[in-house]
Parts: structure tokens; sequence; C-alpha cells
DNA sequence: CGCTTACTGGTAAGCGCTTACAGTTCGGGG
DNA sequence: CCCCGAACTGTAAGCGCTTACCAGTAAGCG
């Protein structure tokens, strides 16, 4: 034997127990705070762990536990990506996940991220690959159809966000309903507009249908125009907004009053192609989006829009997602409330734009 | 034996065995592709996998194989947080870490993630768990000073972003250097500004030492008039820049004709600090940021800045990163070019702004 | 001073999977 | 018709850790 330091390969706590003089039951008791170790057992084994700069394995710790202290997140990677570089597109997504990791913390939780391509037909593999890692799993929008979620919440527990609701999973998302309505009111209402439209988000993803169905509503019932059809089909992406408002333009037609994006990254997107016609917003166009990404303040003009509670939705989620995982509730599925925010792109005066004001005083 | 169907306590591959009526080692063989299982053998086994919706427990396999197929990221969350949302903060970060999770794909590794708060104590706790978890990590800038590093590479590989070299790491970063030098040659030779200064990111950043250090040496060289000192300090949020911007003009003194920012973040502040007082840019100040986050252009006026090829930077970690994993390399530290952009806030014209072009054509 | 009680510490089993090694099966040549 | 090797398949050990269970030890009491 002639290992005299073993240079690299893996330090286990049988390598701590040794140097401490203990057992490897101890050097694992005093790791996690169990049983009562005397006082100068624990310090040895401390002092071993320092010195040896010991980090335990946290595969072997999950398989001993049966928990892994991991949850997984999955989610679409980019759009066609053919808008300059089309990257914030997943600042609503980041700020999610942000707020998924800010609550995992506080279990002692980690978060395995997991992107799809748009196209990427591996989805299910990925998801799986994901699944076997953690020990649950939220999945944002349109990762998985409804029997995807049912066989594989047999293996796992599933917190859904922004999905449908399933037997087997659990779904967190914003009251969309309440959101476009006021937003619908606002601008009919308070702003006057008679000609709306709804530029849609992916046709499939349950809260573009919700927003759509509550803006004709809304709209209707107050007695505005509606323009529609597959010519306002976006993709949730500014590339797909500005896309539907190049081919509006050039096939001569009126645009309305008044566009509602199904989000703020389609609102952006709409905002740049009608700057480049020369088309004022909200002077000519008024403009609304939906989320309130950090971006919608700085927009020019700046963007009003939907709020909602990003972050915490992700902190929702996993909390759901903990609960099921310990076994206790979480079994109901979470609506968090949204709020108007009026900038300017509806019509409404800039709050308080470059003003001089040399006592400002901090 | 009750036990009908065991509705949720843990499939294993026994369970599959079973089912499928062969052995665990088949089930294995069958999973990873290893040995040639008799075609039959193979069906039944698939079979058995999809009744069971089968996944196998990654901890069990990561034990045995002795690769997780986890690289963890670790990063700072959040700054003073006293500006707006101050969310978007973290766009660099999020770029890189997508990058780093593209690349990881690749490979068939997923992306462990945690935030250490700004004043989180327990940065080295939280650190280790992660290590626990992952092969390899990642470290986002200061997040672990150069004995911290020593000392846990022992039992991990580590890569570090933007940090110092280190004996026991690998560093990944951008060339600040020939980026400075292009900045500041540009304002000072193109724009012929003669009193510049530099608004510091953390001061403990290496990335902002390096930066700082050129924009000296290149201001000096050209015979630039720089005012510096202990109020130039910002933090590179963009609530540090704004506080910077309003103690200056609280103490009266004069502003220099351009003021080179250490991140776009920081840019965002001053440029709303000075909107705020009414002095225009580029106008009466020019400002520029570094790193060229998306927000850059959509800010007014557009930020001229830096840019960092940020997802390559994740990417390239990552690929360092599996190299020293892997054991072949991935010993050297890389150092990514950087590009001018040129946009409106140094006081070039804009590129093509709201321009009436009702016959562009797509 | 010997025995009970209360702690501490150690031994060993087992978490779910991979894989070396041994055993089985089947086809073909002797 | 039997034996040999090729081609599969099965058995069992072991990855690093937690923990139930038991042994050892010291303090408390009669």
């Amino acid at each position: 034997m002639t290992e005299a330091k073993r240079p690299k390969g893996t330090l286990t706590i049988y390598d701590v127990a040794r140097l401490a003089g203990v057992s490897i039951a101890s050097v694992s008791r005093v790791l996690n705070d169990q049983g009562t170790p005397r006082q100068e057992t624990r310090e040895r084994v401390m002092r071993a762990v320092r010195e040896l700069s010991f980090v335990p394995d946290g595969a072997a710790r999950a398989l001993s536990n049966g928990l892994k202290e991991v949850v997984g997140v999955v989610f679409r990677r980019g759009g066609e990506a053919t808008f300059e570089d089309e990257d914030e597109s997943l600042l609503f997504i980041d700020g999610i996940n942000r707020g998924i990791e800010v609550a995992a913390q506080r279990r002692g939780f980690d978060v395995l991220i997991s992107s799809v391509g748009v196209h990427d037909s591996q989805a299910t593999a990925r998801i799986s690959g994901v699944a076997g890692k953690a020990d649950g799993i939220i999945l944002h929008d349109r990762m998985l159809s409804a029997v995807g979620i049912a066989r594989l919440s047999a293996m796992i527990p599933i917190v859904t966000l922004a999905g449908s609701p399933t037997r087997a999973s659990v779904n967190v998302g914003c009251d969309n309903d309440s959101g476009m309505r006021a937003l619908v009111n606002h601008l009919t209402v308070d702003h006057g507009y008679r000609h709306l439209a709804y530029l849609a988000g992916h046709a499939d993803s349950p809260d573009n249908r919700a927003r759509a169905r509550v803006f004709e509503a809304a709209a209707t019932a107050v007695g505005a125009e509606i323009q529609s059809g597959p010519m306002w089909q976006g993709n949730y992406s500014a590339a797909g907004g500005a896309q539907v408002i190049a081919s509006l333009l050039d096939r001569g037609g009126d645009l309305p009053r008044a566009i509602v994006c199904a989000n703020d990254q389609t609102a952006l997107g709409v905002i740049h192609a009608l700057a480049r016609r020369g088309i004022r917003v909200p002077g000519d166009v008024a403009i609304t989006g939906f989320d309130d990404v950090p971006v919608a303040r700085h927009l020019h003009p700046s963007l009003t829009t939907i709020r909602q509670p990003i972050e915490q939705m992700g902190a929702m989620a996993f909390d759901v997602l903990f609960s099921r995982i310990s076994g206790d509730g979480g079994d109901s599925d979470v609506v968090l409330p949204v709020r108007l925010v009026l900038r300017e792109s509806c019509g409404c005066a800039p709050a308080s734009p470059v003003t001089p004001s040399p006592g400002a005083g901090g």
C-alpha cells in the first residue's frame, strides 16, 4: 500500500473517522446533529473534517435518506431567435426560477435547471432525466401533455406553472381573468377606445387561452369592436409580435386603436415594429403587455401591463411542491392575484419624466 | 402481504425486472445500452419500464457510477435592492447560466443552481452543499477566497467566472483590457472628450480592478483628465450608480464630459439619475456601460457598451469544467474576446430611429 | 463497593443501481 | 448424439452514507 495520501480519489467518512479516531457512525452523527456526541468527539470530528475539507457525498446521502433535497425545473428555451437577441424572452422564466430558488433554500433544497429547445423532441427524455435527480419537479407552461404528467406523477410529485390543472399534478398560476378584465376596462372605459385587438400567445398555452377568452368577453360586454382572426396569432416572442404587425400593415389593413398583447415580450416587438413604420404609441395605437417584466418600465413608451407576482409564483410553486414531497397537503391549485400597472403605452400621462428638479434633495 | 400495488413507495429496477420476468442486471443493461441483450429481452424490459413509467434513481446511479452528471453553479443574489426592482441586475448572470446549461446538456449534465444573498454568512456552507451534489462547480465572481477555493478544490473541480486565477482552479473571463482600451479610445479620440471618470464596481471584483486599471492607463496615455476618488465607488448595481451621481451633484461638483461605468447595470442607474436632474445624455454627459446585457439596446438613449459573449462564457466555463471532471486537460485559464458596441449614449448618432419607411418591405 | 441507569460509540444492514464474474442456453462440429 | 464455445443472463458485491440495535462505560445509589 503505497498510497501515501490518496491525492484525489474520493474522500469518505471513513477517512474522516480514521483521522479523528472515531467510528463512521460518530462522524455521521456529528455532521448531522443527530444523537448527543460528547463534546470531545464532536471537536475531533470537526477538526478532521476541516483538515480534509471533507464534503459528504450527496448521492450517497440521498440514497440512504430517500431525500435528495433537489427540485427540478424544466422550461422551454428560446423562441424563433430572429429578433435581435431575444435573450430577454426568458426574463419571465428567470424571474420565476429565482423565486423557486429562494424558496427552496429556506428548506435546504437546491434547484436543478433544465431547458428544452423549442423543437426538441427529447423533451420527455430530458424531463425524465431531471426527475431521476430530484425529489419533485416544477414544469413551466407547455412542457408535457396531461397524459405525460399523469404517467410521470407515478414516480415523482409534479407542480405545473401556468399549466392546466390535472388530476395528477397541482398548478400554480395567476388570475388572468381579473387582470385582463381590468386592462380592457381601463382601455375602453377610462380611455374610451372602441376598437381593440388581442395579439395572442402560443395557441396551446392555458394562460393565453384564458386571456383571449376574457378579452373577448370583456370587450364585447362594453360594446367595443374587436379585430381578430389568424393574423393576430403571435407566439409570446418579440419577433412574433413584430411579425404580426408587419403583415397587418403590409396588407394595408387598419390597425385598431389599442392592441392588447399576450405578454410584455410581444408588446416589445409590437412597439418596435410600429416605431419602424412611424406609427406613434400611444398616440396612434395604444399598446399593453402582460407580466410586467423588469424591462417594461424602461421601454419607450414605458409599458402599461398587468403585473404578475413573478418571484412569488416561483416561491409558491416550490412551497406547494415541498408540501407534496413531505407528504402533507399541497394538493389544491393556487391562483395568485395580479395588478394593473399604468404607464405610458396605454395613453396615460408619463408619471414624472425628465423634469429638472435641482432641489429634489436626495 | 397485502401490498397489492404499492401505490407510491419507490419503484426500483427490481419491480421492473419482476414485471418483465428478467433479472435486474438485464434491466440495467437495457436501460444503459450496455452489453448485447437479446431483442426479446430488450422489448420485455422496455415494455415493463413504460408500463410502470419507471425512472431510475439518479442518486443510486451516481453512487454506483461515481458520476452525478450535475454541475453546480453558485452566484450572488440581489444587490441593495433599493432601486425599483433591481431584478435586472441578474441579467448578466442569468445569461451566463443559460450558456452553462446549454453546454451541459450536450454532455447529459444538468445544472444545479444556488444563489447566495449579498450578506449571507452561510456562503461557504451553501457552496459545500452544492459541491456535495455535483461533479464540479462553477463559481461566479466573488464567491470564495483563494484559500476557500484551494480547500474545496481538494474535493471537487472548480472553475471560476471572472475571478482571479488560482493554482487550484481555472478561470474563464473576458478581455477587459482591450475592451476598456477600445472604449476609452472611442471617447477620447473619436469624440474628443477630455474629462472622464470611471464609476467603479465592487472593489474586490477582479473584473472591476482590471477595468479601472486599464481605464486610467488608457485615459492618461492620451492626456485626458480623470476624476477619481472614493466618491466614484459604485457596486455594479443601478442603485449604486444612481447614488454616486446623486452625491456628486449634491455636493455641487462638476461632472466630467464622459462617465465610463463598470457595467451596464451601473450605467442604467446613472442615466436615470441624470435624467431626474435634467442632465442630458449624451448631450451634457456621455455614458458607457460594460457587458451589453439585452436591455442595453432598449434604454434611452441606447447604451454604448462593451459586448461580452455572455452565453459563450457560460458554455466555455462548462466545457473547461467538464474536461477537468473527465480528467483530461482543462487546466489553463480562458480569456474571451469582447467587442465595442456603439449606440447613442456615447454621443454617436442614433443608428436608425423612428424613421417612417412605408416601403421597407419586411 | 457492587449493581442499576443513562449515555456514548460501534457494528452492520441496507438505500437502488452498475458490473465483474459465474452460470445457463443454444447451435454446430466431431 | 455429445461436447465446446459463443452469446446471454443472473448472482452478488460494493458505491458512501444513515441509523437501528447493541455493547461498553461512567455516574448514581443502596
